[in-house]
DNA sequence: ACAAGTAACTTAACAACGTTAAGTTGCCTG
DNA sequence: CAGGCAACTTAACGTTGTTAAGTTACTTGT
């Protein structure tokens, strides 16, 4: 949990090290290399330094990792306050773009996200939907369902962006439309396949409807309707 | 890619290593000592075999995970066909359900999921909505909609609960309070607290708040309704 | 001005890991 | 009963995260 420790600090060199230059070469090299790429002696490589060094500033490999993470949230413009929806939207996808971009990042959310650049992000979408009208029960409906579909979003696509094989989703396809009998809907509606309409697309589309939800939650009576 | 290689089978043993045998094991030893506590030799002590025997069977111990993380999907019951809205109710608090029993899946997600118990829920999920109306478009909206929410939810949720140090979320709290004025909606909300709600809760009545979406999707006129 | 202390490193080393290469054993087939 | 091959074991390699113990040079108290 580095978020409880603080940095270390004390005189010496000239260019010194510090916990920012750690993160920003650790975060380059996670985006040349992947998640795989990253360990402790190629990122003190990279910083002229012996891997051991790196230990004065950091308790542990995994607090890299978690700084890493916070760091690339810190991108995410928070937007000047204006329609809710619309705040919503352009937060969301910073968020998502963000991890579009650094495609390690959505593999690494399964530990606490307590840093600072996320919390803020946080913050602003919440502050969004209660200037939304959403209260209590509903707000916290609604905070978890954009967190997590942006979430489970970001991590499904990029899933699907680095499998490196290229040759592994073709086969993939070919295993599916090989099996029309067990798998018709995904075969018809062409699951696995590219498609006419564009991930950033869809993405908007199911936000969109998520927001078209009532501040008071949708009631027996209102479901129905549908 | 796993999916794509076949068993190696032949002659010999009493109790011959098989796959199967091999996953079972696996499964509980993450269920057991989480996911850094599955190592290729401890899965071979447990079948009392050396490591390497292991590795006749299986490419790579990624093999090992894909196979794993499929396993667990095989536990989610397919329900039988009626509503709509409860089909796909039950079938994603399954899903939903089986990875809280297994921490550890949702951090696997992330590779290409392409084994037959996964793809047989999507396939039930998908022709769910499509008994629901959805087509087109607006069948790849909800579809994604839908399946990113139960992923974000099921990574958020055992992130929270698997946050080894019980202090770690007692000191964030109070770090939040400590800063009110960086944070008053998340402060004012509650939002790491335990909260008067549960997260089955929560979870449903934001799958119902999706599951009213329109078959046609909601058009601008309609959104301004809200 | 100089000794003491300590911040910020380096050198050395360890156990554990995934994985490959090369043997070994015993059933099945011709 | 000989050959082959399925299903293992033994041995070993290079990497990894991390700890322990040294080293250097700046800062500070007197």
């Amino acid at each position: 949990m580095i978020w409880l420790r603080e940095e270390r600090r004390g005189p010496r060199r000239a260019a010194p090290l510090t916990r920012a230059r750690i993160v920003e070469a650790a975060v380059a090299l996670l985006d040349e290399h992947g998640i795989d790429g990253l360990t402790m002696r190629r990122l003190a490589q990279r910083l002229a330094v012996t891997s051991t060094a790196l230990y004065w500033h950091v308790k542990t490999k995994d607090d890299v990792l978690d700084l890493a993470l916070d760091e690339i949230f810190g991108e995410v413009p928070l937007p000047a306050e204006g329609d809710w929806r619309d705040d919503v939207r352009a937060l969301t996808s910073g968020w998502r773009g963000a991890m579009l971009r650094h495609p390690w990042a959505p593999n690494l959310i399964g530990r606490p996200m307590l840093g600072p650049n996320v919390l803020a992000r946080t913050e602003f979408l919440q502050s969004a939907l209660v200037r939304g009208g959403h209260t209590g029960v509903h707000l916290a409906v609604v905070t978890r369902m954009v967190a997590n579909y942006v979430i489970g979003a970001a991590l499904t696509e990029t899933t699907w962006r680095t499998t490196a094989d290229p040759e592994a989703r073709a086969v993939a396809r070919r295993q599916l439309a090989a099996n029309p009998t067990a798998y018709p809907t995904l075969v018809a509606s062409g699951h696995l396949d590219e498609g006419p309409w564009n991930d950033d697309d869809l993405f908007e589309r199911g936000l969109d409807a998520m927001l078209a939800t009532p501040a008071s939650g949708f009631d027996a009576r209102e479901r129905a309707r549908y």
